[in-house]
DNA sequence: CTGAAAGCGCTTACAG
DNA sequence: CTGAAAGCGCTTACAG
């Protein structure tokens, strides 16, 4: 049965007028009051005509994540099916000129939840979207807010598996080609590094060390950076996406160097097209599939309010393929 | 200033009770008060509370296309990209278990119009979106409706470009894999194939044509049965997708056939993999970018009222890498 | 801080 | 087929 704020008057013992000023958040209503209507609103699940469930997610793509982006058009297409399954359908919500606030965006639409793709942890709207009573997920960006929770390969973890794969290989000189710092995902990869490297009691070479932003062409710079920088040349390199890692092979090639005889190359996030290249790379796999459900079932949890969920890591897992031993 | 039922009352003379029983489709209204309530609903914009312009395109996959199709995920960035700039969000309308009525799912939402993209003219609930008062535009399908237009690639000049690709290579054996006939894509392509083969007074041999699904594994299979079937081998392929050439491609060399020196290999949409793979595939390309914002701006005509846009129809080109002459 | 009451925009059973 | 009027769900200026 449809309630109507008579209903929640009653219940409360509050009149209507009182009941519609808590819904409309007015500054004149007594804390105790305001209170006591808000958990009858809660209970009853009191809903507006003009708020009727929507049952809508809202998608966020972060930084300068694109729809077309290799990595994630996949993580999302597992999700919009999950959540299809579910009845729910997906907002997109256009990145716009002037900067646009996510939250307000999302509050106008009346999602029923959000899925922030990628980005950085400094960004301003996706904190404010972040720190709302709006159920969020990350995935590959660390939230916080009461009502969020994120998904994220252990980038730590995962640094370690190639560093102890080189290792095994009996590779000594090893390189690094990291992301953008300014994200959670780029640092905490680099970390991850430093400390097998520290773990297996190997040098990181200053000069061997490159960042960009994760985009092909940053990797070729970086690689460039590393050849051209530096007297002698690496035997191993680790690239912080496989996206870089496609511009460092192009940059390693053009210096008439041999994959993997001269240097061996893994790269990061196992995206279709790492398959299908003349030479298929190496590359760290993170479980697409699974983080796209995750992502579905952890989000409809929140908007259930079953809190319990809480952050999840995910493992990676090293897929060798033709450009390393 | 913002127009209410009474105020439309006014202007028309009528009394509010009827101008509300003609904004809810109420049957018992005579059919010149009808008209003339419409009319100046339409003149002033007229939109309750509830509907509010919403800024929404919605986005709908017909057919068995997904997310992360290697062709309309490009259309769909572009397309995202210049919306977004107008300030519209895109609504996915998820695909339900239970055949989900599109056009109701719409007007839930209250999309401002619609995408629609791929799929097949016979689809039900896509017929009957098309034909709704919803501006929509179809990206490789033909829609009908009356606010509706579509945006395709002359698939019968394409077929055209291939066969005179081939004949003026020498080829004279030219065997073909199209796709589903049901979709006006697949049947154009065949259409355009077999026209060009009587235009040049080529033979199309019937044990050398063959379908499949537009998918990888369809396009090997259809090869399959080309190479067994067929006593002597064809000169030359057309595929009327990269993904079924790629299929097609992996059952030559199982066959111990080499492209292009046995075989002459050319695909269909130029998609991004196309140019990464071992042997980079010549194919057809469609302008992806140009489709993509064709259609943003086609549609935003189509919502302002604009009627002057009518179908389009985009060219495509031979991009010619390693798998043919 | 709270409620009684006027009012808004809309819908709908009913009379003609 | 049409309108006068009751009514619904909600908001809001005002009195206390």
């Amino acid at each position: 049965m449809k309630k109507t704020i008579k209903d929640i008057a009653e219940m409360t013992g509050v009149s209507p007028g009182t009941v519609s000023k808590v819904i409309n958040n007015y500054s004149d209503v007594g804390e105790s009051t305001r209170r006591k209507v808000q958990e009858a609103l809660k209970k009853v699940g009191y809903r507006t005509k003009l708020h009727t469930k929507k049952n809508i997610i809202g998608v966020i793509y972060g930084g300068k994540v694109e729809f077309n982006h290799p990595f994630f058009v996949d993580v999302i297409n597992m999700f919009s099916k999950e959540i299809g399954f579910l009845g729910y359908d997906l907002l997109f919500i256009s990145r716009l000129v002037d900067n646009k606030d996510y939250l307000q965006r999302c509050k106008e639409a009346q999602v029923d939840g959000c899925i922030i793709v990628g980005g950085e942890e400094s960004e301003q709207s996706l904190q404010e979207l972040d720190r709302s009573d709006i159920p969020c997920i990350g995935i590959d960006i660390k939230l916080k807010g009461d009502s969020s929770s994120y998904i994220m390969t252990d980038n730590i973890n995962l640094g370690k598996k190639v560093i102890e794969h080189f290792y095994l290989l009996g590779h000594r000189e090893i390189a690094y080609i990291g992301g953008r710092k300014s994200a959670m995902v780029g640092s905490e990869r680099t970390l991850g590094f430093h400390r097998a490297m520290t773990e297996f009691g190997l040098d990181a070479h200053e000069k061997w060390i490159e960042h960009g932003d994760f985009s092909e062409k940053s990797g070729y710079q970086a690689m460039k950076k590393i050849l051209f920088q530096s007297d002698n040349i690496p035997r191993a390199l680790f690239v912080a996406s496989d996206l870089m890692a496609f511009g460092a092979m192009a940059a390693i090639k053009q210096h008439g160097l041999k994959i993997p005889s001269d240097i061996a190359v893994v790269g990061c996030d196992d995206i279709e097209i790492s398959r299908y290249i003349e030479q298929p790379l190496s590359t760290m796999k993170q479980d697409k599939d699974k983080i796209g459900r995750l992502a579905a079932y952890m989000l409809i949890d929140q908007i259930n309010g079953f809190k319990g969920t809480s952050s999840v890591i995910v493992d990676s897992e090293l897929v060798i393929r033709n450009t390393c031993g």
